[in-house]
DNA sequence: GTCTACCATATTGTCGACAATCCTGACGAC
DNA sequence: GTCGTCAGGATTGTCGACAATATGGTAGAC
């Protein structure tokens, strides 16, 4: 659930198959819907199908992968009508989450939060896109830890990890990207204003996500994970 | 995940483990913190110990159990800053999806549910507390549904399933307990009018848990637990 | 008496094997 | 040609066994 800043190497197998597994999942480098095949997968992380099962019978509830009896486990398909829901529950908490941390944090807490991001923007031209996606995860769920609410975090960190794709299409447009930016910096300075509900309506509206919006993610998205699967 | 109405037995050891296992945890019958015995459970549920740590791995991401590598699962600890996150997420979840909800349901749905309501309100003196608290559960999920928010549900869920324990406590006051219930149907009269914010000011207010009324509830469940050991 | 080192035991982590089930494709009836 | 049926192989579900590690208790040093 929590990456550690520095990723040690696991020492368990169902810690290594965890990552591994939720990483491609993550990333759609397992197609939508695919079976998994346990041995051969097994085989591949030169570990036994015991601790795979268990991996992945973790990544079952987090929504990354479902598991069907006598089936085995798959891929979670890519659903338009899921990227919705849970942009709009992300959303949801992410408003409520600075709402929260205009009341709770210290003002040295949001200006390290806004040193961060203005480091982040600084060096944007020469970071890679998936660096980039990664830094925009960290500075929403920085945000939201300003909350104080740890249960928060948690659950926008596996939010993240289910909407990453579609996250990552949406800032590969250098318009999209720029102006998402400038948004992040926008509801900091509400913030550091002390304007709780400024910050929180701002986010809103940065995080809404329209249906059709999501519609063209997810179709560039699946054009996408099948063009990889050709080449 | 999700509780079907009528429980059917679950073909699969998997699925009863982790149903075994999950109800036994919501309701605290594993003492908090207690190491759980893999060969003993297992022999308990008649089953060999993979599918039974296959269980225990969903659990895991699900918050019900904690794992320590080497020295295996637990049953989470009942901490008090936990349960008021969750119930601060819980709110701010609840109170987003009925204004989702008075924008998005029918009026039949918001009737039906109120009918619902109507009816457990009914029979509340003579329904046994437990019945009573998973009503309630009920409520808010049928509640939360009419946003039309999978995710959102989902996510209520397993917050509910985390929260149970204090929830019934709480419950136990009659006085709290009719009040609730008050409560909802006023709910539902906003949400009928279409004050989808109402509703949701409203709810919020029936969700804040005083951190007072949450020390309480820990102290009195800590005292139950032991308590039922020594039985 | 307290602390440490050590051993025996208990428990978890992982594996390979087998049973149960599903899937594929060939074959034949119609 | 289409459908159903039925092997045969592939895949998942579960088990028991062993290796790796932790735990608890005892003996000895001081």
């Amino acid at each position: 659930m929590s990456r550690a800043p520095q990723q040690k190497p696991p020492a368990n197998s169902v810690e290594r198959a965890y990552e591994a597994l939720r990483t491609m999942a993550v990333r759609f480098e397992l197609k939508p819907g695919e079976r998994l095949n346990e041995v051969e997968i097994a085989r591949r992380l030169e570990m036994s199908r015991a601790p795979l099962r268990e991996a992945m019978n973790r990544l079952v509830t987090q929504g990354l992968l479902t598991v069907v009896p006598n089936q085995g486990f798959s891929c979670r398909k890519l659903s338009a009508s899921e990227i919705a829901s849970l942009y709009e529950v992300r959303a949801d908490l992410e408003a409520a989450g600075a709402r929260a941390a205009a009341l709770r944090a210290r003002r040295g807490e949001l200006e390290e939060l806004d040193a961060y991001w203005s480091k982040v923007a600084a060096a944007q031209a020469t970071t890679p896109l998936e660096t980039l996606v990664a830094r925009d995860e960290e500075f929403h769920l920085r945000l939201a830890a300003l909350s104080g609410n740890r249960e928060r975090v948690r659950m926008l960190e596996n939010i993240n990890a289910r909407i990453h794709f579609v996250r990552r299409i949406n800032l590969e447009t250098p318009a999209r990207l720029k102006e998402s930016f400038a948004e992040h910096a926008a509801v900091l300075v509400r913030l550091l204003e002390g304007d709780g509900d400024g910050a929180a309506e701002l986010l809103r509206s940065h995080l809404a996500l329209s249906a059709e919006e999501a519609a063209v993610s997810i179709r560039e998205g699946l054009a996408r994970i099948y063009a990889d699967s050709v080449a």
